[in-house]
DNA sequence: TAGATTGTTAATCGATTAACAATC
DNA sequence: TAGATTGTTAATCGATTAACAATC
């Protein structure tokens, strides 16, 4: 049923429909039309149909969306159903704050190891999980095959510490370091967060209102 | 110069250039062509001439960019050579990491307060930055005249908060709560950074991937 | 001057929106 | 059945890429 060629702006929408949708369940919703969820999320209902079809017709004519068919069937489509071990990169501030601060289970991940190449941070734990030096990842990997990890690190040993992740069986990254994993290693999957580019883009859209403000 | 509808794409792409800049401007790169830099980035030299020519021409035919001056035009353009202060309400994890992971002066910011609800966390602080409490917003505000806040609090009570610093002059949010600002106050200036929802994306992606292998 | 590379216009491609037949 | 709303095709819009004349 699903279409080939699903372009990254549609996926990108999904994470936003399954929010909604999960608001609207906890209000007791049960059924959704495109016009009355376009309203809700500011967009075209035309939009929501086309995104929607690409992985399957999921409404009823005349009726609309159920809502929490819909939003199970977009938690299969993003993955969130099955569950795949994480491991974390770095235990400085960054690192502490995501562990802390992200409910993984929620997203189909097991928060599963915490690394850092400090031994001073070593044995430390965050919420109850052990932060381990980053020798120790060879074991940890064969023990407990973890597919994704989280890059809480500063550009410098990005690189080495990727491709070794990646001999480990570690291919997908959502990396917060300023390093372009794609760039060594073409065939990653990656996850880029640029908070600081985030923080940019802000700077000039506040400028420019400021702007014609004067 | 500066063209009137310059898309958001485009400004998107711009803190990036300004970091590959920062990079060669680092290697001691004094000159660059458009193909190279294309290269470098991996996108086309038509699209890196479209982008800059939205701004002006900043370029030299037959020679190319010069990498500190180009930089600098595109720091200006996205307003990083004027300091505004910047406050962050909510000092639990995300808060503090913030604080203590962003350079804020690097981007034009001076973080000059953090604010909680609790009144627990009153009077500690965060990078020699003294936590308040919110009751303490107005006081400050007045003196201090901030105009970007950073959310990292919980959706519950961030409309009331959004609607008392609009009162107070702040008008632009870096927003990592999952509250929908835009939806209450359409002519705020926001920039949303859904963390969850790139996680999402990110388990797409590698599902995706994985179902391949299979 | 000749060579290189920009700035800019034109062509292509992809994403969004509109329209409507299918159908519950 | 009549009304509503989807799924899907067609039209529009915008963004990216290609081409090339301008010019350093």
């Amino acid at each position: 049923m699903q279409k080939d060629n699903i372009s990254k702006s549609v996926i990108r929408r999904l994470p936003r429909y399954y929010r909604f949708l999960g608001g609207l369940l906890k209000q007791g919703i049960t059924k959704i039309s495109s016009r009355e969820l376009s309203e809700m999320m500011r967009l075209t209902a035309s939009q929501i149909r086309q995104d929607l079809n690409c992985f399957g017709g999921f409404g009823q004519q005349g009726y609309g969306y159920n809502v929490a068919e819909l939003r199970g069937e977009i938690a299969k489509i993003l993955g969130l159903d099955v569950t795949e071990k994480v491991i974390i990169i770095g235990a400085g501030n960054l690192g502490r704050a995501i562990t802390m601060h992200i409910d993984f289970a929620k997203y189909g991940y097991e928060l599963s190891g915490i690394f850092d190449s400090n031994a001073a941070k070593e044995n430390g734990d965050i919420s109850g999980i052990t932060v381990m030096h980053t020798d120790r990842l060879a074991d940890f990997c064969s023990a407990n095959s973890p597919t994704m990890a989280v890059l809480c690190i500063p550009r410098a040993g990005a690189k080495e510490i990727v491709e070794k992740l990646r001999e480990l069986g570690v291919n997908a990254f959502w990396n917060f370091s300023h390093y372009d994993i794609l760039f060594d290693f073409p065939d990653a999957i990656v996850e880029n967060v640029h908070l600081t580019d985030s923080l940019m883009t802000l700077s000039y859209a506040a400028k420019r209102s400021s702007d014609d403000t004067e």
